[in-house]
DNA sequence: CGTAAAACATGACATATATCATATTTATTA
DNA sequence: TAATAAATATGATATATGTCATGTTTTACG
């Protein structure tokens, strides 16, 4: 089994703050399990009972509203931390993880981590600050929720996947989403989404192949009203 | 002047966990005043350098969003910490906070408080655990911009008002916002929030006099589609 | 490989909501 | 108290977006 003081992904979350004998101890007791695309990590009102450190992969977390539709809340990525929130409350989570392609994860019990956030006082600090920032992300997506177009919103998403998933050789981004979830990020409806698509694609803004897009016109997409 | 450690205000936010000498520590460098109705108590982008702990009144915290508009996101009442977020992250805070009603708070300098969080675990959890509700409450309502409509989530947000502020004798909500105070919560023009109140007049859910509004059927209100 | 299912695409139409215009009422202040 | 500004109200209209229908393409799998 991989050991989490030799692991290099801790580097990328408040993981990086513990200490070789803490690591030790989590690479005692933690878990490593492969989970494949569409496979449902935890779904809404489950207790999780620890946090998942991604080693590799995405996935997905959404929320069912009333209506019967997803909204996609964030995508979680190679190096973050998953289901620390629900942890700390110590409620069940609001939310469901979906793998959104083949992924390889840490679970690490929810004692361990509880035993060092009380006990080592830059663990929680960080964990502090990284909340503070999905809070201030947070607070941009109702603004723009609230303020912004579809059409808008499609674009940041696209600009958005293009920051950070980048691109491969063909230029195509390095995420690939189902229409249906780029309309469940954006919050509209599929049919919805694949128009805008479609319109971007025909002023150029974009290309597709299959599920494929690539970013054709950054600075246009931008502009986008 | 007043002091920390017989303020009972405390009992509802985290510094309820700090011991008797760090309140009195606290009591000696904090410094009290009063913001009138419609003060500005911090602008976006301005460093705070502490917490406001609120002893009385109401503030409203917003963003502006690129159209001009001002997207209200969250009401901070009496018993409640504001500034905290920024403090942590350290960084300008990412928020407008405004007073909605004639407010009493105190300051506390910013070293202060990172010295209890890096010295007082309790402290430093039960700031982790509100943040982490800060985030809970953050998903349903990106969720309700997401997929609801105006005139629902008008209805929910005369509720929570209701279930938050209570009402007077007469029967009217304890918190007096005016028209675009509203349109700024629910995120949709000031025409229409005046639309949607005066058709939820009209169909007997609340009834209005000026400013005040009392819900005279808050059943139907949930059902509202 | 062929068939079924899922995803994608697009038209037609309904409707919620924004925008602009213009009263009317209420609050502010000279 | 009068004058002015701000807030509230409501109509008319434009537009963005959702919904339903239908067809096509892609994917899954026996």
């Amino acid at each position: 089994m991989s050991k989490c003081e030799q692991c290099i992904i801790r580097q990328f979350n408040s993981l990086k703050t513990l200490r070789k004998d803490d690591l030790i101890r989590l690479s005692g007791c933690k878990t490593t399990k492969t989970v494949n695309k569409g496979e449902i990590i935890f779904d809404e009102g489950e207790n999780i009972n620890g946090v998942y450190c991604i080693k590799d992969g995405v996935c997905k977390l959404s929320k069912l509203s009333a209506n019967g539709k997803d909204q996609i809340l964030k995508l979680v990525v190679k190096g973050d931390l998953l289901g620390q929130r629900s942890l700390i409350s110590d409620e069940p989570t609001n939310l469901r993880a979906v793998a959104v392609n083949d992924m390889e994860v840490c679970f690490i019990p929810k004692q361990e981590i509880i035993y060092d956030l009380k006990n080592n006082i830059d663990f929680s600090m960080d964990m502090l600050k990284d909340m503070a920032e999905d809070l201030r992300t947070a607070d941009n997506v109702i603004v723009d929720m609230a303020q912004k177009s579809v059409k808008q919103r499609m674009a940041e998403t696209l600009l958005y996947l293009y920051d950070n998933f980048g691109t491969d050789e063909k230029g195509s981004l390095n995420i690939v989403l189902s229409r249906e979830d780029y309309a469940n990020i954006v919050g509209t409806a599929t049919e919805s989404a694949i128009r805008i698509l479609s319109q971007f694609k025909k002023e150029g803004l974009i290309s597709t192949e299959g599920k494929y897009i690539t970013l054709e016109d950054v600075e246009a997409l931008k502009r986008v009203e």
